[in-house]
DNA sequence: GAGCACTGC
């Protein structure tokens, strides 16, 4: 601890924070910002008048971290030193130190807005611009200039982007703490290669055969190409001559390897102080989940391809999409630091330095301009701060306002806010203003699902529509990883409820309940191909939601409560309460053929994902209305897991899509330019057969034929 | 008939 460049230092940090009530740290890595920094302040008797709080984006670093830092100071960990994650607050009266997910310090802020428990909040890793540390940069700004007692605010960042969040909080001092990392030579190519892969084989081949011992690390975009990769790899050091080199280990590294499988490995290569196996080097080809989330010791070369996939929303079509994009110039830095964590080593950049210079973005474009912004706005509107206008909330990267009223539009059509933009009380709910033994807890939910779970309490389906929130808060780490299983299930008939064909989200609730049915037995999930992992984090989650549900509850909150009658129905009332949910995400059959097209958005015309259980007809038609969870372009258009709905719900949303007026909604401002797209034209008042195929046609044509059949009468 | 970087409440 002792050799920690950071002690040094601590004379003029502390001085710094005491007349500023703002300091950037640019800590460079090694330098043991993340543990010292809170001791620091902490001896110096800035935890008197409250207590020190350091964010972290992830929750094993929240934990370790705190871990650490109880161990130095010699306590038991949860006593003066804590941490608080979601399902875990391990904190107590007598905590003065506490380690915590930016998430869990949000949610903390709506509880108490000027956060008065904190004398120090230190914004940790705030260079990865999390949506939430975003947010949180925000609040602080405006927190130190109002908060009648004293905060101190620390911000960590990167060396290129310090003097932007200086500037952002009125030029405030930057200190810059040098790190323990070793020299490392950055090696370029001189042209581009045309192919990536066959590069990065090419690079490490030479560097195995070459170059002395010490592991190399190669950052590829996806599962795909590390499969690839990792075979060809292997190919090739087996076709080397015995004993012309050392022996090679080939393993891939990324977020959907089966857990076991990447704990083995994971616990093979990272252990710390244990010196690899003799005479062996290990390849580790990865993601950039070894970019910060996984650090990997022992590693001397890193093979940098350049590339990234990034996942964007365009809000103007509310879809999604994940693109492989050029990384920016804190990313490539990044990844040549996890070269010289244990001695100087090398960085080959399959790029040549002018591409580096000129075409690299200096830091990756935060999440917060790559995101949908309901969430988020919802939020801050629930603060209910006097001096709140969302769309003059200070960012220090503000989304561009498309994407701010893109949100607005959102919530309006769920009934979160009125016509002027206000919060409703149905918002206030969603966000969850609800008063549990003191504490006000927010729904950790995106508005659609809040909204879907208001709705169900009317309905008599709480317990429903509960099950279905946590299993798609889940979904993605729910199916076998195994792409191979997945297809020979499907050849081979799966045991799995299907949903009565009325789409995805009847069928998460149908496999809960079979689960449930077995009394949560693991080996229920593994026989169906169901990650537990994934399954025991959806109980977590139905849990927290009961919980947070419980005081408004109108019914059951049991997994058992419904019983076959709701099936006999096809669950009509939880499809209702989704219908209302997801009003924001309404698509509409064309007429002739299976193709959807958007509501809400400008229009789009989409398919259903060949993942969906939806099923058409005796006439292979899907249903005339779905909801969806999400629109994905990969690079076609998908909705993927969708429900059907029924005409009859879906009237009262186009009606509020024809009153829709983002003018309003933006509290009438003059500085929001007039919205053009995304507004849909009126419906058709006559001469529906003309134009066949124009959105809410169907409903027209409902319409008159129930008029006609009123006239009869 | 298609594909999934990584977090988090």
């Amino acid at each position: 601890m002792e050799s920690l460049p950071i002690v040094q230092y601590e004379d003029k940090i502390i001085e710094t924070v005491h007349q500023n009530p703002v300091v950037v740290i640019i800590g460079e890595t090694g330098s043991g910002k993340s543990t010292q920094l809170s001791q620091m302040l902490h001896r110096r008797g800035y935890t008197k008048s409250g207590i020190i709080g350091v964010t972290q984006p992830r929750r094993v670093a929240a934990v370790s971290v705190a871990r650490r830092v109880a161990q130095e100071l010699g306590v038991p960990l949860g006593e003066e030193v804590g941490y608080a994650i979601r399902f875990e607050d391990r904190t107590s009266d007598n905590t003065r130190i506490k380690y915590l997910t930016d998430g869990v310090l949000l949610r903390e802020s709506l509880a108490n807005p000027e956060l008065n428990q904190y004398s120090v909040i230190i914004l940790d890793e705030a260079h990865e611009r999390s949506l939430n540390t975003d947010i949180l940069l925000g609040l602080m700004k405006r927190l130190v200039k109002l908060r009648t007692s004293n905060l101190k605010v620390l911000v960590t960042s990167a060396t290129l982007d310090g003097d932007k969040v200086s500037k952002f909080f009125s030029d405030c001092p930057i200190l810059t703490i040098p790190g323990k990392l070793y020299p490392v030579e950055i090696l370029y190519s001189t042209e581009r290669p045309s192919s990536y892969l066959e590069s990065s084989l090419k690079t490490a081949l030479d560097i195995h055969v070459r170059q002395p011992e010490g592991d190399v690390l190669i950052f590829m975009t996806g599962q795909d190409d590390i499969e690839k990769l990792v075979s060809k790899l292997e190919d090739k050091v087996r076709a080397l001559e015995e004993g012309s080199c050392m022996d090679a280990i080939i393993l891939p590294l990324h977020g959907s390897l089966p857990p076991e499988l990447q704990a083995s490995g994971f616990h093979f290569f990272v252990r710390v102080f244990s010196p690899p196996p003799p005479n062996c080097r290990r390849i580790i080809v990865a993601t950039n989940i070894a970019e910060t989330s996984l650090t990997v010791d022992g590693v001397v070369y890193v093979i940098d391809s350049g590339y990234v996939k990034q996942r964007q929303y365009n809000p103007s079509t509310g879809m999604y999409s994940l693109d492989v994009v050029q990384i920016s110039k804190v990313q490539a830095n990044q990844r040549a630091g996890r070269a010289g964590r244990t001695r100087p080593g090398k960085c080959y950049r399959l790029y040549p330095s002018r591409i580096y210079q000129d075409e690299f973005l200096d830091a990756t474009i935060p999440e917060i301009q790559r995101s949908s912004l309901a969430g988020c706005v919802l939020y801050l509107k629930s603060l209910d701060l006097p001096d709140m206008d969302i769309l003059k909330f200070d960012f220090l990267d503000p989304p561009s306002s498309e994407s701010l009223q893109d949100a607005l539009k959102q919530l309006y059509l769920i009934d979160a806010i009125d016509e002027n933009g206000a919060i409703t009380s149905i918002g206030h709910k969603m966000a969850g203003i609800i008063f549990l033994s003191l504490h006000i807890r927010e729904l950790p939910l995106e508005p659609s699902l809040s909204r879907t779970l208001m709705e169900a309490n009317n309905y008599g389906c709480i317990s429903q529509a509960l099950t279905v929130a946590a299993m798609l808060s889940a979904e993605t780490t729910l199916l076998s990883s195994q792409r191979k299983i997945e297809k020979k299930r499907k050849q081979t008939m799966s045991n799995l409820p299907d949903g009565d064909g009325l789409g995805d989200h009847i069928q998460f609730l149908q496999i809960y309940e079979c689960w449930d049915r077995t009394d949560y037995d693991v080996g229920w999930c593994k026989d169906n191909d169901l990650q537990v992992r994934g399954m025991l984090f959806v109980k977590d989650v139905r849990k927290q939601l009961s919980q947070i549900m419980q005081k408004i509850a109108k019914g059951p909150l049991d997994v058992r409560a419904h019983g076959k009658r709701e099936e006999k129905q096809g669950y009509k009332n939880l499809r209702k309460a989704l219908c209302v949910g997801y009003a924001n995400q309404l698509a509409e059959r064309k007429i002739h053929h299976n193709g959807y097209r958007t509501m809400g958005f400008k229009a789009q015309v989409v398919q259903v994902h060949p993942s969906s259980v939806l099923k058409p007809d005796d006439l292979g038609k899907f249903p005339d209305y779905v909801v969806y969870h999400e629109l994905i372009a990969t690079p076609r258009p998908f909705m993927r897991n969708v429900c059907s709905v029924e005409m009859r719900w879906v009237v009262p949303i186009l009606n509020k899509l024809k009153t829709l007026d983002v003018r309003k909604l933006s509290g009438g401002l003059g500085h929001i330019e007039e919205e053009t797209e995304g507004k849909l034209p009126d419906l058709p008042k006559n001469d529906v057969a003309a134009v066949p195929d124009d959105p809410g046609s169907r409903i027209q044509a409902a319409r008159e034929r129930f008029l006609a059949r009123k006239g009869k009468k």
